[in-house]
DNA sequence: GTGGTTGTCCGCCAGGAGCGGAACCACGGT
DNA sequence: ACCGTGGTTCCGCTCCTGGCGGACAACCAC
């Protein structure tokens, strides 16, 4: 078979990144989107600061519970949570690691 | 504070689903779509059948590798699974539980 | 009854989730 | 130097679950 890539479309290959870590990226830009504290997030979701850094770091593998717990504290639907770090992976398949972090965050829920 | 919520948008109030839950829905939808059996695509991850078909009813959590393993078994790039995941999510939210299933799959990437 | 196919149940254990205490780091201020 | 703030890392710990293999269940055809 002839593998013909087209390379104006396909500038530099990433490797896909793990879910951890994109999911931890995504929390801590939201967050610091919000302009909140680690500590208070941890609070407000009940688990422990440490364990928050780790989330955010990609270094831990959270339970759908405690993905729940973050994202109520940051007050931030599931749905949306995962339409951004979609729309995140997607760009830097498209383009490479980012270079400028572009402003990313869920659309906050009005209460 | 005045909450003024527009009832014309929330018909019912879905409770947030669990990631794990959602995420096997779409990875069994994916597989049906493709028409492959669960045997293969655990075979093709390099997992046990049994365990594909828990992750798939939502019962166990995968680590983030394991995710990349079966998504990667589906011809599916994590980016596309994560868009189509938020697209249920955000319909269910709306309309509530889908009553007739709206054929759900994440694009095929083209080899 | 036989056989085949596909998917689920059950028990198991190694290792990781999640924790709390303590130390460390970076930065800013006095 | 000191202090404070916010975040990160290290460490040891307990508990529970991720991921597995063997067995089972459901369905179909002959």
């Amino acid at each position: 078979m002839a593998d013909i890539l087209p390379f104006h479309q396909e500038r530099t290959r990433e490797p896909e990144p793990l879910w951890r870590v994109v999911l931890g990226r995504n929390l801590r830009a939201t967050r610091e989107e919000q302009g909140s504290r680690l500590v208070d997030i941890a609070e407000r979701a009940g688990i422990s600061p440490q364990y928050l850094s780790e989330i955010e770091r990609g270094r831990k593998e959270p339970s759908s519970e405690m993905i729940a717990a973050v994202t109520g504290a940051l007050g931030v639907e599931l749905g949306d949570l995962l339409a951004d770090i979609a729309g995140e992976v997607r760009r830097r398949r498209a383009t490479g690691p980012a270079v400028g972090r572009r402003p990313a965050g869920p659309v906050l829920m009005a209460a």
